[in-house]
DNA sequence: CACGCGCTGAATGTGTACAATCTGTCGATC
DNA sequence: GATCGACAGATTGTACACATTCAGCGCGTG
């Protein structure tokens, strides 16, 4: 399934960003069908796959459904991604080429052009973040990582969409920990690339608002990721 | 899709982890439907299914192939298991039952049962393996991490099957360490029980031999993973 | 008024037919 | 003999039609 079913993953995804369809909301296939110009059977092999990536989630008989967050889910989220793409960028670190390198630092440098304007465009901030994400993550050679790390980045782009990014995305602090990444592959040191990425996605992670320590079943910040 | 397709998933899945596929094979859809009793539609999507899982793999206009796993794959596997179930285990000690805990010392003394009798049962040892890790997991209560991970937990059993495991599983060692998993999370001590299920797994993960320190693009043991 | 039963319509699950694409082979040509 | 090209078979991709399931609603009953 190629042309067809790939369309239609791709429309259904860019609407889900544009937040043509809101969390929680049914999608439904016919509908879906009807918008994409394809059939049914595209519009379910589409939806098959934006399941396994998490951004819609499936139940029996009953339909797919485009993903929602608790705090908590996006609390997850951010730790696990920062888990796995401070793994990557120690990768990253031993076989970024020249050429990659280079080009992070066209994107950050974009980033910053971005960070200087006065009414900060947060959806072309975003998008070029994820490139720089992205770049970092493709070379690290690791082809089921990049599976696996590719949704969580990309969720938080719909996150923005429909909740309310607690207060700050501070474009000067993310661009300073870009820099400092960039800098860390260049040196071709896993170690500190690996601690840069880590505290990078930490620091961005949307704070789940005044997080009242009365323990329970919330997490123990600072203990269980790594 | 429910009972078809799920059918279809459990029959591919169990054919080959029972070794009925070789690696890199070629899973022709009509093929499955015939063994299966089911129409190709419900076969392709459990082959999307399996494909998201990273037990199969597919190429446009060209089908789907059991996944081959090289020795750098594979340790790239143990190494990102290792990171992930790390985690989860840190999470399952705030998170775990007493009830769980139970099951969990149930299934330890089954696999030192196991371990005891002259010609080890690889299969079923195998399987009680899983059974442990899955446990721990699934008391971690985060779905996606869950999600991301058990495929990385059954695709071992897999190469059980095909490769030549480097010489030695050491079933005494590993339900050493599995008493020792139990006793951090039964002390609900998170740290503990992140760095006892990493050591478990990084050590039981097979030695891509002779690990010649040449390198390049190799990986750098115990550097890039947490 | 509350509860439960059965119906109805909409949405998903499944099967089958047809279209598009690829792989390998056979033969012609240089 | 080697290479290129066209054909044939097989295999996957797509569409559509039918079967099944489920949620909501209205009706009747205690």
């Amino acid at each position: 399934m190629s042309s067809a079913s790939d369309k239609a993953l791709a429309d259904i995804r860019n609407d889900i960003i544009a937040g043509h369809h809101g969390p929680g909301s049914h999608l439904k296939e016919e509908e879906l069908a009807l918008r994409s110009g394809v059939s049914r059977t595209s519009i379910r092999d589409a939806l098959r796959r934006l399941a396994a990536e998490g951004l819609v989630q499936s139940s029996p008989n009953r339909g797919s459904f485009v993903a929602s967050f608790s705090d908590a889910d996006v609390d997850e989220l951010f730790r696990l991604r920062s888990a796995l793409e401070a793994y990557g960028a120690a990768l990253a670190a031993s076989r970024i080429t020249a050429d990659e390198l280079r080009e992070l630092e066209q994107i950050e440098q974009q980033l910053e052009q971005l960070a200087r304007r006065a009414p900060t465009d947060l959806d072309g901030f975003a998008r070029l973040n994820n490139a720089f994400h992205k770049l970092v993550l493709s070379a690290a050679r690791s082809p089921r990582l990049e599976a696996m790390l590719t949704p969580l980045i990309d969720i938080p782009v719909v996150l923005l969409k429909h909740y309310t990014w607690q207060g700050k995305v501070d474009p000067a602090r993310s661009n300073q920990h870009h820099r400092e990444i960039i800098q860390a592959l260049r040196a071709r040191d896993p170690i500190w690339a690996r601690s840069r990425m880590q505290a990078h996605i930490i620091s961005t992670r949307p704070h789940p608002q005044a997080n009242d320590d009365q323990g329970g079943t919330s997490i123990n910040p600072g203990v269980e990721f790594d």
